[in-house]
Parts: structure tokens; sequence; C-alpha cells
DNA sequence: TAGATTGTTAATCGATTAACAATC
DNA sequence: TAGATTGTTAATCGATTAACAATC
């Protein structure tokens, strides 16, 4: 069967992470089946969404059994391209892309984190997990040099638009944007912005509403 | 008119502040005026769903002339309940924390950050931006003197469900979660989660998927 | 007034849920 | 085999878009 040319809503997309996090808590405990209607109850979600939404990839299940953890978890990997050994780099040496460089959490998940770059020449040849950090104007150098698959935009939004094209011109992959601007770039690239303030000012309003206050 | 009766659907919620975003780059260009076809141009989406949008707050434009961007900027900067005065707390002082503690942003936007909290009694009487840190045993005492209106959560998934069941007890009204765990509380809080991981494998997929590669 | 644009209803589209035959 | 549970179609629900009368 042939499922790739089902074109998958971003609403699927969105919920495979947190597919592959429960499994992944299942398989650490040595669960090694599972059925749609177990999961649904351990998520909060529908069983009948859990299993239209992996039916958009493929029939992992069997009839009258469920689903197998260990099968299913990398499955789900591998779908989500965890195990291509994506490369990134951080622009931005602030604190929060020193925060993301600390976060080791992306390691795990297969991202290999190669370069930092910085335009201040005070933090240039500083090391962050081992890692140097290198002066913007080595950026083209650095590509002739290394296969970089996604940028981490970790810089106010004044400088974002012009490193982001740069960074597309380049061949990157994919940009994920940590500044206060939505991108519009020229080009073949995928973008994922983290909107921090949009989540606190959304946070604010559910407080803001709620009935209780 | 009332209009406290209809449910916004949290689709409608999250593209708030993306509008009182443009708004306020409009009113810093000193554009007064705007209607919902210029503005659904310059956002990229269509001005049908920006009426539809904002009339499940209010009728806040006029026809033939559109919306006053200031007056629409503040209203709906008040329904975000971003005039509130609004007080946080940051829980774990890691790099993350201090990312997030140091992000000048939020207080732009309303958001006062009075305490930041950590296990670890090393860092205890540093300060970040003026602000001690303390210690979590000092919690408890600092909500006796202090309205806590929003708790974050920047501490590893293992101690999360303590904590945030801990702040909940104390009466906080809302978690801004960034731990890697889905959090399940007993009792009345509004919870706002950013799981940065879910954010990379969403982009991770993108890339994977493209047609281009 | 005439033109522009909203507020709002109706139509469409897509996503979620329910149901059940297929089958392990 | 009988029971369980999937894969998948059909029904429902909700969100987005289109249309247009109201009105500034």
């Amino acid at each position: 069967m042939f499922y790739n040319d089902k074109k998958v809503s971003i609403a699927v997309v969105r919920r495979l992470p947190r597919y592959y996090r429960y499994l992944g808590e299942l398989l650490k405990n040595d669960v090694t089946r599972i059925s749609s209607k177990e999961l649904s109850e351990r998520m909060g979600v529908t069983a009948s969404q859990i299993r239209q939404d992996l039916n958009c990839f493929g029939g992992f299940g069997q009839q009258g059994y469920g689903y197998n953890v260990e099968y299913l978890y990398k499955e789900i990997g591998n779908i989500l391209g965890l195990y291509n050994g994506y490369t990134t780099i951080i622009i931005g040496a602030g604190n929060l892309g020193r925060a993301l460089a600390n976060h080791s959490s992306f390691e795990k998940r297969g991202f290999r984190l190669i370069g930092i770059f910085d335009i201040n020449r005070d933090l240039v040849g500083e090391e962050i997990r081992g890692i140097k950090i290198r002066h913007m104007d080595e950026l083209e150098d650095f590509f002739k040099e290394n296969r970089v698959d996604i940028g981490i935009l970790s810089i106010p939004k004044e400088g974002v638009a012009e490193v982001s094209q740069r960074l597309v011109n380049l061949g990157i992959k994919g940009l994920w944007n940590f500044s206060y601007a939505d991108l519009n770039l020229e080009g073949d690239v995928e973008i994922e912005n983290v909107h921090l303030s949009d989540s606190l000012m959304t946070l604010s309003y559910k407080i803001t509403q709620h009935k209780r206050w």
C-alpha cells in the first residue's frame, strides 16, 4: 500500500510527537502492546482519532491485538524524520540561544547541534557544550564544510529577515524561529515558529476569561 | 450588547496575539485606520476570518470606514488581559529559566516577574535582573506576601507534577509549562504548554516530507 | 448621496467521532 | 472458534469562507 499521496493535515502532524512521547514512556515501562482504546484513555483523546491519525501513514496495528509499542514508536519516529541525523545550528548566542544549546533533549531526539553563530565578536571563541561560538561572517564558509539542515533563530526580530534569507540562500531545509516576527521568505524552506509571547498571551486570555474569578 | 455568553474557540483565541502584534506594528507606523481587507493581505489570512474573529468579542469596526487601529489594539489587549498587571514567578533557574527571566518582551506585554525559585541552594541569593533567586522552601511564605498569578515551569519533567500541584494548592491562576510532560492537576487552573521538542519534531516532519528533496 | 466596509447569515469545507465489517 | 480490536466508511460537528443587507 502507498500512503504518500494523501495530504496529511497539520493537525494530525502536530499530534504525532505526543503519540511518540507516550509510546516512549510505555516502552520505558516495558509495555509491549497497547490498544487504541487504552492509549486514548491515557492521553485523553478518542480511540477513533488515534486510529484515524495513524492510518494516514499506514496500518501499524493488528485486529484483535492492538499495536506493538516498540514497532509503532519506531515507525512514528521514522515518519517524523528523527533517524535522519538532522544537523542544527543556532543563530544568536544570547540567553535563549544558550538555553537551547544546553537543552540536551534535542540530541536525545536525534538532532545534532554542530554550530553556534553570533554577531558579537566578544563571544566568538567561547564554547557551549564543546561547540565554539563563531562569528556570523563565517557562516558561508561553514556551509561549505558542513551539511546544515536546520537553523535555530534566537535573535531579535530586527535582524531575522536578512539572516533567514541568507540561510535559505545557503540551502538550509528548515528554520525554527524564536524571533517575534513572521518569516516571509523567497525560496524553498520549511518554517516552524515558536512565538513565546503569543503563548503567554493565550494563557493570559484563559486566566482572564476563567469563570471562577 | 453582551458577548460573554458565546463560547470562543481556542483557534480564535490563538489568533488574537497575532492580530495584536500586527496592530502594534501599524500603530508604530502611525497608521490610524485599517480595513479587514488590507489587514488580511498583510497577515496572509482572509478578511472574512478577521471579521468573524473580532465579532466574537464585539463590533469594533465601522461600516464604510474599517477599524481604528489604536482602539482595536487596545481592545484586543484588554481581551487578552494584558492590562491586568499579572504577576509571574519562574520555577527553575536553569538555562531556560534564566533565558525567560531575561526575556524583556514579556514585561512589555504587561507581565511582571516578581520571583524566581530553585531547589539548588547554591543558586539561592543570586540575582537575575534584580530579582533574587529563592529556595523552593520559601514558596509558601512568598505567596502569603504576594499575589502570584502565573507560574512559569522551567524544571525537568520529573519534578513538575509535585511542584505544579503545590502551586495550584497555593491558588495560582495559570501555569506556563515548559517541562516535557502533560500536566494533570486537581483543581482550578489554566494551563498552557510549550513543548519545544514537539515543535522541533514537527519541523523535522515538514522537512522530511518536503517534495523537493 | 454614493462608495466602502462592516456585521452577520448562509454555504462550504475539513476535522472529529461513531459505527461496523474485516480479520487477527 | 470466540473475543477483541483494527482499518475504514459514514455521520456529525465545528471552523472557515462567501455573500450580502445594513449602515457609516
